[in-house]
DNA sequence: ATGAAAGCGCTAACAG
DNA sequence: CTGTTAGCGCTTTCAT
């Protein structure tokens, strides 16, 4: 039924070891008059080598691991396109794996991909536990962490410059005039958070505002999070005339709070958030954001995680951790103020 | 290093047949003494049997492929969440493919699965052309296709009820009262648009509403297809009063055409999409949306290929295809009303 | 109830 | 330049 390397030899008149050299362009060369026998029987029969074969036989596999947590956004699916994207171009095949941010859950996935023979593994974790990666580690497995910091230096991780893009977002509203900035933070202290919560801290310092720690509240991931964040906050004696939000979805929850409700808020009212959960960015034009690259990390996290697996040296920028750029994208539509003024008026 | 049967055989003083027999329960009965030893020496050493030996011995893997097209929403990420959910406690694991939609990269991808010798793939297709299924078959590789619908029969699908849906996206808006409703539909006409555009023509005709064929119009893919597409049929003699759009980006785009321009639009304008794109319903709660289970979709398309591949008979209700029911999701924020006074005041 | 051994398809060392 | 062959780790038939 498939046809197998043997069935090209028999057929091209040589042996399994010749076909095997034509396939792999080596590690021997073939005579040309060979190597075109066998290729046309190839074509003939369409004779696709065993993979499984191969990997057994070579004791390493050209596929990869890709363990990321349960995301109800489209942060996965950008960040896994980026990887499957450079995958597929340098010969790889991608494991695909949903943690549920289930330490559990990774921990069986490390098995499953060790079982499979993986390559290498790119994770982005779902807590601080570092454990799967020592795990990987112990056993050979080449590892890659996407997003997420590790105390440990030794962690191969490609993340984004949260720092920077506090430092951005922080910046944008302190030139549209702002002074008073409030920061909705996510619930649970992580260090994107801390990234872009000092970020926004040292772009206040650096245009000489003093920090005011009752501008700053913890949200939540929902919509409604947002919003009650930005309801406690305007509802204060002297309420921020500007928000910066975690991730985009809290941005918008601060942003229908201010249309939805009678909260005054004034005229140049401005909010910002990072793009974590991308698509609502084009959804909401009022809103401006700080673009999160999350196809370009995944990109990076497979050619590091490649690199590192060919023994090749890891492209030359490298460093722990490979950051990424971040950018500010201002809103493109109607700025909130024409959503706002319906509430004032 | 990596521990083997092998190994286990020597340490637990039995053969490499007994050690299978005991990690795979059978066929072969083990006595209890030996099976416990064996279980110990498992244990203590961390032994992970080799799956790629495992399949290259059977000749058939616990592997599936999954082919996706390239889609920058979250559509497929819960298509894929739901899939890999079924895969994983079902002992399979996913490989994961981006298409494209370009039908080179979807034949390239179903060569790779077959050199991985998956056991079956769950493909959502990137175009109508239905060759790479055919592909698979004649590789004996079963194959279940989601969300489109081919002409032959033959092919095992998991759809959801375009139909359906479109049908009670018209009612939902009937029922508000409205008898001039006008449908943005894609692009491209494919089995989606077409059910979705008969089941808008069948709530007409239900409602004795005669068909106009002048409140239909082709938009795009992107916010502004929605928003253009909007302008053009309210800017008609006898504008539509509200508005049936193929997706929610599109309605988003017709929602924000209503209030960003000076349109004039009935006070009780409605709008509603389906949520394909998922996460917007969340960002914009003043769109009502027809909800398509892509999470269930997922679901029923894993259970399907792992029962055709283990010969099993499918699940009863099994037709071809086979129909996820969509239901409504009545907006819960603002009504769009709120969105559109301001462009009338 | 268990052991020995063949063989899945491939690669690479060894031998011409 | 090419052929022969061992062996990757596993399952299962054949033999005991």
């Amino acid at each position: 039924m498939t046809v197998t390397s043997e069935d090209i030899a028999r057929l091209a008149g040589v042996s399994r070891a010749t076909v095997s050299y034509v396939v792999n362009n080596g590690p021997r060369p073939v005579s040309e008059p060979t190597r075109q026998r066998v290729l046309e029987v190839i074509q003939q029969t369409g004779y696709q080598p065993n993979a499984v074969a191969r990997n057994l036989r070579l004791q390493r596999s050209s596929t990869l691991g890709l363990i990321v947590p349960d995301t109800h956004n489209s942060y996965f699916s950008e960040v896994a396109r980026g990887i499957e994207d450079v995958a597929f171009h340098r010969g790889y095949a991608v494991f695909l794996c949903h943690s549920g941010s289930d330490i559990n859950r990774e921990i069986q996935y490390v098995n499953l991909l060790k079982a499979q023979q993986v390559a290498g593994v790119i994770w982005i974790p779902g807590s601080s536990d570092f454990e799967p990666f020592y795990q990987l580690k112990s056993n050979n497995i080449q590892t890659v962490v996407i997003d997420r910091i590790s105390s440990d230096e030794d962690v191969p991780t490609v993340t984004a410059d949260n720092f920077n893009g506090g430092f951005l977002a922080t910046q944008h509203l302190i030139r549209l005039g702002h002074k008073r900035i409030g920061y909705i933070n996510r619930p649970v202290e992580m260090s994107h958070s801390r990234g872009r919560f000092e970020g926004y801290q040292s772009a206040l310092q650096t245009a000489g505002i003093k920090f005011d720690k009752n501008l700053v509240i913890k949200g939540g991931f929902k919509l409604e999070n947002g919003c009650n964040a930005a309801h406690q906050l305007l509802e204060r004696n002297a309420p921020p005339t500007a928000l910066f939000a975690y991730n985009d979805i809290m941005a918008l929850g601060a942003l229908r709070a201010c249309y939805e409700t009678g909260l005054k808020v004034p005229d140049d009212f401005s909010i910002i958030g990072f793009d974590d959960i991308a698509e609502s960015a084009f959804s909401c034009p009022a809103l401006t954001t700080i673009h999160l690259p999350k196809f370009e990390m995944g990109q990076q996290g497979a050619n590091l995680i490649i690199s590192l697996i060919e023994n090749q040296p890891p492209p030359a920028e490298t460093s722990t951790p490979l950051n990424v750029e971040l950018i500010v994208r201002e809103s493109t539509g109607p700025v909130n103020e024409d959503l706002l003024l319906q509430e004032k008026s």
